[in-house]
RNA sequence: GGACUAGUAGUUCAGGUGGUUAGAAUAAUGGAUUGUCGAUCCAUAGGUCACGGGUUCGAAUCCCGUCUGGUCCGCCA
């Protein structure tokens, strides 16, 4: 046995215990006769005390940051106790020490503060692990895990493991694809998420399944995306959207209680997807905060304005207690929202000062009490800053959403110790892809529309217009998680793809085993999926999903540590068949 | 596919407008030190200024290209 205690629970009721421990140097204070070492371990740090009989063997055999050592010793209490760790009363008097394992000097500190850089910290992640703050993040994803699956357990949910070598579909993302030896020429795909495979489940009558699994998508990446990334797969049958809703609201409160010890005593806030894209801009809102979206079109059009008359939308927020916002200041928002990421030409801004005026960036078209009218419609009051900007409807609409974001990030109103749960109902069945030139689903192509608007799928011009039994729950302005009644009879998926732009050949050819798996007695159901690592970073209070995953990749898909992908050998590829470009 | 940003000692960074020998902190190494816990003090060593090309009498600095990291737009049912 390498250790009778770990480095993190030794105190004072241990005292005169002999003790084996085990463990990494964290840092060495060697004062002349006497040496105190920090032993470091997943569980915390005990500190050790080689005296002046023993210390002498230092000299022989040094010690380095880093370096794996066991030490025999005897508990002993400390003249000058650390009340800054949980074992600071206590340190281990050393009778015998053995190095185990010598370590080079690492290329950062193993430290909370690391001296290291990102690039540098992904190259050594088996390093970077060792860090305190790391090591949280890691455990914190774990327990959310834990969570989630004693949550869905005690509810009758079953953990079925489904393939990761299937079969290439073209609609939605890019999918990672894995030659076949044994079948030249063929490929599987990985899955971008378990669907059709928990949907082939609910015919098979497993009525409550979860999964906690994998899912591959080749696009391009941000901060909160990775190629392989991890959801919360769930699936139940003989339910409606509303037993879906409440059982995984359920689910996000016990998991809030469980790992933050926030108790969500209300009910969390619906809204329609009209409603988010109309007042938020966007199918996501941060409710942290109000400053809704106004449209403005029916006050300021006719006033000889270019700008805005010939805009499809003009569109304006309220900046709370901003109006004495400078020039300078207001030139800087103006500047952000011509960046090139948000795109639009200008922003015009009202003041609506303390004493009572209105001065705006357009008095020569608008006079104090046109502006009032600005007020009222947007409740700005005294004190006040009006934002507008005005353009192309959906540019205008998006730009605006993102001011808004700025301006809750600049007046202090996203904390992220403040959670605001929202469930986004209603989406539409389909939105138009305008590279495409065609109708695509906007959750998946399995998505039940309302059972009332069925009948809307015979008419092209109504396509907009579908909506769907799709939902989101959105936290803090981030999509955790997503779903949506499903399609069960053959007739409706068949027309569902019909719609989509595929002719029965090919959906056969592409979905001939769900349609098949319809035609014996499928029940009705559907589900949602839950973002795992994002929900993990909102819960630790990250932007970044990579701190929540051990091993994760870099914005251009790379392993920076393994330096993948990479080229393989001719043999491989010859046992392919595969040729490269 | 595109935009922005960064790359200088092991590491984190500083090095207006081009100009002598490229600095600091930290880590490392050696020495001193019996109560530290970010130990302290003294000393030492440490540089392909990412790479390639160009402008110039002269480039870490200016220009072009490439690579790498990060953030974002497009993309991600």
């Amino acid at each position: 046995m390498y250790r009778t205690h770990t480095c993190g629970e030794l105190r004072l009721e241990n005292i005169g215990t002999p003790v084996t421990l085990a463990g990494w140097v964290q840092t060495v204070r060697k004062f002349g006769s006497i040496t105190f070492v920090d032993l470091r371990d997943r569980y915390g740090i005990t500190q050790l005390l080689f005296g002046e009989a023993l210390n002498p063997q230092l000299d022989d055999q040094p010690l380095g940051r880093e370096f794996v050592i066991q030490v025999e010793g005897t508990v002993t209490e400390r003249s000058n106790k650390n009340k800054n760790i949980p074992t600071g009363d206590v340190e281990i008097t050393v009778s015998k020490f053995t190095i185990l394992n010598k370590a080079q000097t690492p290329p950062f500190t193993i430290q909370d503060d690391t001296d290291g850089g990102d690039e540098l910290r992904m190259k050594y992640r088996y390093l970077d692990l060792r860090r305190n703050i790391v090591r949280q993040n890691l455990e914190l994803r774990y327990r959310v895990n834990r969570a989630a699956r004693n949550f869905l357990d005690s509810k009758g949910f079953m953990d079925i493991e489904t393939p990761f070598l299937i079969k290439s579909t073209p609609e939605g993302a890019r999918d990672f694809v894995v030659p076949s030896r044994m079948n030249p020429n063929e490929f599987y795909a990985l899955p971008q998420s378990p669907q059709t495979f928990k949907q082939l489940l609910m015919v098979s009558g497993y009525d409550r399944y979860y999964q906690i699994v994998k899912c591959f998508r080749d696009e391009d990446l941000r901060a909160d995306r990775q190629p392989e990334f991890t959801q919360i797969d769930c699936e139940m049958s003989f339910v409606e959207q509303e037993d879906i809703l409440n059982n995984f609201e359920e689910m996000l409160k016990y998991i809030f209680k469980e790992i933050k010890g926030i108790e969500f005593k209300d009910a969390f806030p619906r809204m329609t997807y009209d409603h988010a894209m109309e007042f938020y801009g966007n199918d996501k809102p941060d409710i942290r905060f109000e400053m809704k979206l106004v449209n403005m079109n029916d006050t300021v059009k006719g006033n000889g304005f270019k700008v805005f008359d010939e805009a499809e939308l003009v569109v304006a927020i309220c900046a709370k207690g901003c109006a004495e916002y400078t020039r300078k200041q207001l030139d800087e928002l103006t500047e952000w929202v011509k960046r090139p990421q948000i795109g639009m030409t200008g922003l015009i801004y009202a003041r609506y000062g303390a004493d009572g005026s209105i001065k705006s960036s357009v008095d020569k078209f608008f006079d104090e009490s046109k502006l009032k009218g600005w007020a009222e419609k947007t409740g700005a009051q005294p004190g006040d800053l009006i934002l507008v900007l005005a353009g192309k409807e959906e540019r205008t609409r998006k730009a605006m959403s993102e001011l808004r974001l700025e301006m809750g990030e600049r007046l202090g109103l996203r904390n992220k110790d403040v959670y605001a749960p929202l469930w986004v109902v209603d989406f539409p069945l389909f939105e138009y892809d305008e590279e495409d030139k065609r109708w695509v689903a906007k959750h998946h192509p399995f998505t039940s529309p309302k059972p009332e608007q069925i009948s809307w799928m015979d008419d092209l011009s109504k396509y907009g217009n579908i909506k769907a039994n799709a939902y989101d729950i959105v936290l803090n302005g981030t999509e955790v998680g997503g779903g949506s009644i499903r399609i069960f009879q053959r007739d409706l998926q068949e027309k569902m793809f019909a719609a989509l732009g595929m002719d029965e050949e090919e959906f056969n050819h592409k979905f001939g085993f769900l349609l098949g798996a319809f035609e014996y007695g499928a029940p009705p159901h559907g589900g949602m999926a839950w973002g795992f690592d994002r929900l993990c970073a909102l819960l630790g209070g990250s932007e970044s999903i990579r701190d929540f995953i051990a091993f994760p990749k870099n914005n251009s898909g790379r392993d920076v540590m393994l330096d993948a992908p990479s080229a393989i050998d001719q043999k491989q590829l010859d046992e392919l068949q595969i040729a490269l470009k």
